[in-house]
DNA sequence: ACGCTAAGGTGTACGGTGTACGCTGTCAAG
DNA sequence: CTTGACAGCGTACACCGTACACCTTAGCGT
């Protein structure tokens, strides 16, 4: 990042407006958003600012650290908990934003941990978090404790979720169809019964699983730090 | 599949050992142990069965259908839950068993949910699931509240623990170092603390923490179903 | 106003990827 | 012996990341 305040910044050269690291990151963002971060390339990226490919390397040093680039975007957009009030409060708050970025970002669930170089937004969080919790009254173990499962199951519920290849209930039976097309009937009843008795059931929506499962990890922190 | 249980089989043809899609997926699994999913080329897995890289699409429809025959075989390695005994002693073993396997093939973790085309053992073991929750006396809302909860978790575990750049206390110092050089010290005390007052001490592993969840989340079912 | 310097942008090229297409060689059934 | 199906192969194409040398331009000290 050298985003120099100097003058007035040398922003635009004649008509053309200048590259830079971050306007790369945005469009790269766009491009992974609307296809995947597979369909991301150096030539499509540069195509779309209108440069040549090589162009792109005096800003980013290679297409990994452009992804390193993204996913601290990506964290910078998640909430960060406050210290103020109740931690349960505050780690319920921060798993439903977190949530809620990964849903828009779904290319990114299995890279947010996986970095080996965490940008600042990441650390940030990570850093907050901690705060938070030992604010709440959370000794040190305990604090791992809770972010260990608080982060497993938010990480886990976005990525089980983004794979379901259906969300609400109209859909599923479509879906269900062709997946157990290719075997024989009867051969998955605990299964046949869970999507005709249950998924297919109007009003079903696999997201509100989510509250659940969190509430559930709340509470059981809650009891298992014997807090409050 | 299309192995005709015809005479012997046609095994070999002259002194080369005939190519199957079994043969092709058995390689391609040891290639993405060894290096990654990343790292299975046509080419490079074609290269290790002693082939031209085109023959590999006589018994392969792509590169996707191969991932997907992938997937299958990781999923095959998952114990099923049995519906004799405890539903809770059956969760807990193919939680610690789902993750053993993940731990095998962490290449996998992204993509056990998320094919489109689930094989025979990916539907199979969801139904044993069910079942098993079933005749552990869950009705069917509180299987899925309950199947969403574990499955999210241990997903999310396999998630964040492959990413973690150490495992046991001794590589910590050294990859917290370089992680935090970039930054200002103090920039982020709560991490700085929580890396030198609990990760550093000797004994600490990461992998310990999955217990502690998993044994939360089963506590809470059971609190919630209202079970036994 | 001028020239210098460094940084930004470019063109070409190399080695990698997945895979479409058409050919060849082998083997089993007729 | 003939025939046809099918396994494996060679070539070719479009795409990928990026090393390297080159040119253009902007902004500075004078």
């Amino acid at each position: 990042m050298e985003t120099h305040a100097a003058p007035a910044g040398p922003v635009a050269t004649g008509s053309r407006i200048r590259l830079s690291r971050e306007r790369i990151l945005h469009a790269a963002l766009a491009q992974a958003d609307a296809g995947g971060l597979a369909t991301v390339s150096m030539r499509k990226l540069a195509e779309a600012l209108e440069v040549a490919p090589m162009a792109l390397y005096r800003h980013v040093a290679s297409r990994d650290d452009l992804v390193d680039g993204l996913v601290d975007l990506v964290f910078a957009e998640v909430g960060l908990p406050g210290t103020g009030g109740d931690w349960k409060t505050a780690m319920r708050e921060r798993g439903e934003s977190l949530l809620d970025v990964l849903a828009r970002h779904p290319w990114a669930i299995g890279l947010m941990e996986s970095r080996r170089n965490p940008g600042p937004a990441n650390l940030r969080h990570h850093d907050a978090v901690l705060g938070s919790l030992r604010a709440g009254g959370f000794d040190m173990a305990m604090a791992a404790h809770a972010y260990s499962a608080l982060d497993a199951y938010v990480y886990g519920f976005a990525l089980t979720r983004m794979t379901l290849p259906f969300e609400r209930s109209e859909q599923i039976a479509d879906v269900a169809r062709e997946m157990l097309a290719p075997f024989p009937a009867g051969a998955y009843p605990h299964l046949a019964e869970f999507i005709t008795d249950h998924a297919m059931q109007p009003g079903y929506d696999y997201g509100d699983e989510f509250a659940y499962g969190l509430e559930l990890v709340l509470d059981g922190l809650e009891r298992s730090a014997a807090l409050r």
